[in-house]
DNA sequence: CTGAAAGCGCTTACAG
DNA sequence: CTGAAAGCGCTTACAG
């Protein structure tokens, strides 16, 4: 006795290359020309062809395809750090948007700033043998360094290209992103003129890494003295925006100017400063980093450096495609940033 | 004369089974066992086989691993309507994360509220053999239905389920999200409970799909009275909370209460209020829905809906896990809601 | 324009 | 515990 649908985990075959091919009175070869669009073949066969197709709702299967190819699969593997912060999850639509439009899928994985499940996560996304892997450009372990060296498909390192900046050779990986140590150091700079006093900065880790060294880092320099840091083991948000702030500030309450890993933590810290009445940038500045939406609608304008995060993921997948089709491609893609002389600061 | 690492497109053939095979003296049968972590080989087999794999730096083939078994793909299908809203990118992770934990491969598409590019999507989607589909719980046209269910592998909608909740089988899809509509009503009562007067709506829409529309008619039921709606042809952001409450309010300065799509509109909402000088609930009453990070940082707090957004996408995986096991799952699972009743209302 | 043969890298189902 | 044979659903490279 046969039951209806049956989700038993077997896989189900559905109709085959073989079978259209039977019922359209053709050979495999002539089917298979047809229905991927090769050429050779008279209007009359490709019309049977179709028909058929058609009729028994054909769903080419590219597993087999893939196996029987050289041409390689259409998956592109993309490792991301996370998932939850906007600064990230525009990155990836733009990626997703411009890839999917020309017939890639993408293979996600979220692997957070922990070396060990990158690599896990690579080599079981490798399994599947996709053309392509689109990384966050970081400082990683040498175990990674050496799986994303032996890899013979492109690579691309998103977000950030200050990493090993002068030693990049003509070849892969291909990086597109901005330069985050510039971007702190013109925040720094820019602070340093018009604020006297001591900073302070608040940001997270994950896992011992902390997130936007790179800013900081350049922010020091540019701000021209160490800032106080605050770097809470936490996911950013609103929240860890405004606790930080408290902390900090109650910590040292001389603080001039606060700087923060990203928008969101910032426009914490400023809410956390207005609830208590200090003055936004009278007593203490505040700026932050990404250009999130959010800073637009405050009454007082954030000041902030703004990123063009469509646009990296655009890119990204622009230069895949075209180092794909054997193209010429800009190893190195900088979409820069923006510093907004906003109010806060 | 051989170059290095060339990139032409054409696939790079890395160490196949066979090869290690070879290299360890035994049979292709037997490497695979040992590789796949079957049974039935010795000790000293195992050891060698594993020896040499990793020498070698074997990296299984899954694509010719799926085509040869019955057993079907490890590669999960996730169609989302945007990666950019907080709402869902959180929903997304928690699917992500547990299903790669547990081996899964998640592929994810980005059809926003197109019933053609979903259609699309989909089949380019299942030629990949997928074990699993997953989708947003929408209204969809009838080609799109009856694509699913003519799929031979589980499908799950997420976050809505609202939709055909009584004509419900015990078969497919499995549901689990919340109902919108109820949470929309709920709203309306409470609000309807300490507000006399107008109340108006701010939302948006995407071709020409209204989103959170089960929240708005739940809601205008709730309340009591059909709200005045202002649906932007927009994204959901801060900036369009801002605006369309400018809009609204300005074309109708009686309303007393305003419901936004989500809490990020409704803090933009929050914000034009408190610059115009608009006492916030005396003049009008402010409510949004997510229970997004941004409501709890304010100096007064947004009164919403809290959803637990990872919590949907958790179980969503783990209710795909266990009917991909054969282990009896809820069909349908109600994650619910909270009504916060904070001090915008 | 069309087709018969061989192969992609694995696995299943048997047989020892 | 181990292996030789056949097959998964396509495609490549030939030959007509």
């Amino acid at each position: 006795m046969s039951m209806g649908k049956s989700n038993t985990g077997s896989k189900a075959r559905g109709v085959s290359l073989a079978e259209i091919a039977l019922e359209a009175g053709v050979s495999r070869m002539t089917a298979s020309r047809v229905l991927r669009g090769a050429d050779g073949y008279s209007e009359a066969t490709k019309d049977k062809v179709l028909a058929v197709a058609n009729r028994l709702g054909y769903v080419p299967n590219r597993i087999a395809a893939a196996l029987g190819s050289d041409a390689g699969t259409s998956l592109v593997a993309i490792a991301l750090p996370t998932l939850g912060r906007e600064l990230y999850s525009q990155v990836l639509e733009g990626l997703e948007n411009k890839l999917t439009s020309v017939g890639y899928q993408p293979i996600i994985g979220v692997v957070g700033y922990d070396d060990e499940a990158e690599f896990q996560w690579l080599n079981s996304a490798l399994a599947w043998r996709p053309c392509a892997l689109v990384v966050t450009g970081r400082e990683r372990s040498s175990a990674n360094r050496t799986l994303l060296q032996s890899v013979t498909v492109p690579v691309v390192e998103m977000w950030n290209i200050d990493q090993g900046y002068d030693q990049q050779t003509t070849s892969d990986p291909l990086r597109v992103g901005l330069n985050h140590r510039a971007a702190g150091y013109e925040m720094g700079r820019y602070l340093a003129g018009r604020y006297r006093g001591q900073a302070g900065y608040v940001g997270t880790k994950i896992n011992d890494t902390t997130l936007g060294s790179d800013r900081l880092a350049g922010f020091s320099d540019g701000f021209g003295s160490e800032p106080r840091c605050l770097i809470l083991n936490d996911r950013s948000s609103f929240y860890a925006g405004y606790y930080g702030a408290e902390q900090l500030l109650s910590a040292n309450p001389s603080l001039r100017v606060l700087y923060f890993l990203d928008d969101n933590m910032a426009v914490g810290g400023l809410m956390f400063c207005l609830q208590k009445g200090i003055k936004i940038p009278g007593e203490v500045a505040i700026a932050g980093f990404g250009g999130l939406d959010v800073g637009s609608v405050l009454s007082t304008k954030l000041t902030t450096t703004k990123v063009r995060r469509l646009k990296i993921g655009k890119l990204a997948a622009e230069n895949l495609i075209k180092r794909l089709n054997g193209e010429p491609v800009a190893v190195m893609d900088d979409v820069g940033f923006e510093l907004i002389k906003g109010e806060t600061a």
